[in-house]
DNA sequence: GCGAGAGATTGATATCTGTCGATGGGATGC
DNA sequence: GCATCCCATCGACAGATATCAATCTCTCGC
């Protein structure tokens, strides 16, 4: 298992293989994006740390910005299926995603 | 263990804690921006598994973009602390970082 | 039905980001 | 020295994104 430098000649370069399908990277990188916030990635952390679902109302008071803004960004969370809502009564209820991809998961224990 | 439903008064909401700490977030944002683009998690997918450094005329040559454009986005991986590079005559050769936060390390692992 | 409140959506705007062409800075080879 | 090559940086620009004000939708209580 020798490690091997690849000899360069002028101008000849060897492309390295893809080992990652893109299909694979266009998931995951969506799940980042959506992660790669720092309100959302509080979202996400309140949300794992919770046990009972939140109103999105709290988040609308504990952030200081506004509630349009806070249901866009609660919008992209569920739009890469990091999260569930439910409503009850007018008010919204937020939880983490239960049936979350192993791998997603995997990730927020890594980040949360 | 109930999850017991806050009770809810029209107009009274009950913040929730912020479980993460503020610089924690913003850490963690910073790697999550880097790795939330195709070409640079591919570019990690590739450095990851490979045994030897890899010269950027590789990554020019295996993605569809102009040499600038490969030179940024390795950029961003640089300034996250993702990747390490050192010169070799005319050529430059990348490698994942040597001294990754294990948080950042154990989020590799569950992404590439 | 009607008014009020919660939350989603729309529209507008400023900023950020990805991309490329052009340029600059070193190292190599003649 | 000088031309060439690799790579980084700069400047410009289009598209994406975060934000807010205004509006719409739905539910509740009267």
């Amino acid at each position: 298992m020798k490690a091997v430098l690849p000899e360069r000649v002028k101008g000849i370069c060897c492309p390295p293989s893809m080992p990652m399908a893109l299909t694979k990277v266009d998931q995951s990188v969506e799940v980042l994006k959506a992660l790669a916030d720092p309100t959302r990635l509080q979202m996400i952390s309140i949300l794992k740390n919770s046990v009972a679902p939140v109103c999105i109302c709290d988040f609308t008071a504990a952030f200081d910005l506004s509630q349009p803004t806070i249901s866009h960004h609660m919008a992209k969370l569920r739009e890469a299926g990091l999260v569930d809502v439910s409503k009850a009564g007018i008010w919204a209820y937020y939880r983490l995603a239960s049936r979350l991809e192993p791998k997603t998961r995997a990730l927020l224990d890594v980040l949360v």
